[in-house]
RNA sequence: GGCGCCAUACCCAAGUGGUUAAGGGAGAGGUUUGCAAAACCUCUAUGCGGCGGUUCGAAUCCGCCUGGCGCCUCCA
């Protein structure tokens, strides 16, 4: 049996308890991407977002369909392309690539159904037909224009009104809120055959023809950016909604909140304050990104700094650390029994370990709480590193360990976070970090291996000189029993 | 002008009626170390933007004020 859940959804504006349309399933649409540029990281949290909210349903039991779009016929797509002296499918197409190559960076899992609005034209003239055949729309020009005084529940999502709405249009729509359905061709644009002539979909109405074919209406779920709110999703909603259907487009409705810049503002690609994730992953692990939204409420401002992955990372670093330690104690036997030999430390780590994907899923189940989910892993961490630090039970504290292993391995599962052997996580960010300052790793172990000599011979102010210029260049030695390794520092001190 | 959201320590951030206000980072001191790093321990908000109110009791509910953000045009 799925357990059940609570989520605060945008239309009732409070937390919920999860009724699903279907007994044991979960269905969910999220708006993707209009490909006409390189994702940043802005968007990179809505999908690291709601690749974790289908991660954690599934691993709660809800047979789970996740369907994200892309929008490959846009204005936006239009105009950069006519820029760019490019085909607008073709180029459309290069940035689903370049998109899906920085999903599987991020480590998303795909969706199961991703369609695209050019694949879903037939749906998308049948919804049109409906709605100009039930008088929600009309036909101009070539054009057809969705009538939004046809629908009086129009502003329920957003709780506009709208004669309160600002405009400054007028053209030849009945009413200055009424959206385009459908575009009539214009020169050079890419266009389809339809009853109203050539031309290409609006924006809104191909995520309600493809949420309706792909997941029926009155499905579950409806995620997106919190930008998105209006007009794009109540224009969904009128739409599906006028369309011949009884009951809501979709029950719940989830909005994450946006990437914050210095000052405050929203990240965003017209206003050309944005990172993409391109640039970002080649410097830092993915998992040091899924951490930084993830410690973060989902549907908070989220702020953006140079420092944000940085510090996100040494987070990261020190969820592997403790990992590795517990991995690397050693023992064997009945754990409580263990555990009370051992004394305080062993016992907290035992209790911690065993409570936490009860308090993983609870933190989780009340409104995707990322942040105190965490907090709970943190809090673990800190108990294994102090019994740890205790070398004499080191060598016989394993069983207390093994609920804290699968407690990182419910981590890994649901957030796609110290999922790689702590190994392959110190070699990767070794390497990324070192690409990304400039540093040769041959030029660091000949250091090394020079400061291992001096101190060898107790040439104590040798030894210290290198290290100084090791760390001037952002290299940090750790001497241990086995000799030294080296890390790179993760936050330039300020 | 309309709609909505937010305000918790130096920074990020959980908590939304009831024991000592989670967690992370930064900072200070200590343990450890040849010296460091990592790790561990201790400390860092008698107070949760301000002022009123409700209540036995409020960061948590209500009102007003101040400040900030998002949307109303493309936007994750």
């Amino acid at each position: 049996m799925p357990s059940p859940f609570r989520l605060y959804s945008t239309l009732s504006r409070r937390v919920e308890s999860f009724v699903p349309r279907t007994p044991g399933e979960v269905s969910i649409y999220v708006c993707g991407m209009t490909v006409y540029d390189h994702a940043h990281v802005g968007h990179a949290r809505a999908f690291v977002v709601f690749d974790v909210v289908v991660r954690h349903l599934r691993n709660s039991g809800w047979n789970t369909r996740y369907v994200r779009n892309y929008t490959d016929v846009d204005d936006k797509i239009i105009r950069r392309a006519s820029r760019d002296g490019e085909d607008p499918l073709t180029l459309a197409e290069r940035y689903i690539a370049s998109f899906r190559e920085d999903m599987a960076g991020l480590g998303n899992l795909p969706p199961d159904v991703e369609p695209r609005v050019t694949a879903s034209i037939p749906e998308i003239i049948a919804m049109i037909g409906s709605l100009v055949a039930g008088g929600h729309a009309y036909e101009d020009g070539g054009s057809v224009w969705f009538s939004v005084p046809s629908f009086p529940a129009y502003g329920g999502l957003s709780g506009q009104k709208v004669d309160d709405l600002r405009s400054d249009d007028s053209g030849t729509k009945r009413h200055p809120a009424d959206f385009a359905l459908w575009k009539a061709h214009r020169e050079g644009e890419p266009s389809w055959d339809s009853p109203w002539g050539p031309g290409r979909p609006g924006w809104h109405i191909e995520c309600s023809a493809m949420a309706d074919r792909w997941l029926g209406h009155g499905f579950d779920l409806h995620g997106g950016g919190l930008d998105l709110v209006f007009p794009h999703h109540e224009n969904e909603i009128a739409q599906s909604e006028c369309s011949g259907h009884h009951g809501p487009f979709a029950r719940y409705w989830l909005h994450n909140g946006l990437l914050t810049v210095a000052g405050g503002q929203k990240m965003g690609h017209s206003l050309g304050n944005f990172v993409t994730i391109r640039d970002l992953l080649p410097q830092f692990p993915a998992e040091a990104l899924r951490l930084y939204y993830l410690q973060s409420h989902y549907r908070s401002p989220l702020p953006w700094s140079d420092t944000a992955i940085p510090e996100a990372l040494g987070m990261l670093a020190r969820l592997y650390e403790a990992r590795e330690q517990a991995e690397s104690l050693e023992g064997t036997g009945q754990a409580d029994a263990v555990a009370a030999s051992l004394g305080a430390d062993a016992l907290t780590v035992l209790d911690l370990g065993r409570a936490f994907e009860e308090r993983f899923r609870a933190a989780m189940d009340d409104d995707f709480n990322t942040s105190l989910a965490l907090a709970h892993a943190f809090e673990l961490a800190r108990a294994i590193n102090r019994l740890a630090a205790n070398k004499k039970v080191a060598r016989k504290a394993r069983p207390v360990v093994e609920p804290a292993l699968a407690a990182f391995r419910l981590l890994a599962d649901t957030f796609g976070v110290c999922a790689m052997t702590p190994q392959a996580f110190q070699a990767d960010v070794k390497a990324r970090r070192s690409a990304a300052m400039g540093i040769d790793p041959a030029w660091v172990d000949a250091q090394l291996a020079a400061r291992a000599e001096a101190r060898a011979s107790k040439e104590w102010a040798l030894a210290d000189q290198i290290r100084a210029e090791l760390d001037a260049a952002g290299v940090v030695i750790m001497d241990g029993a086995a000799g030294s390794e080296w890390r790179l520092r993760l936050v330039s001190p300020t």
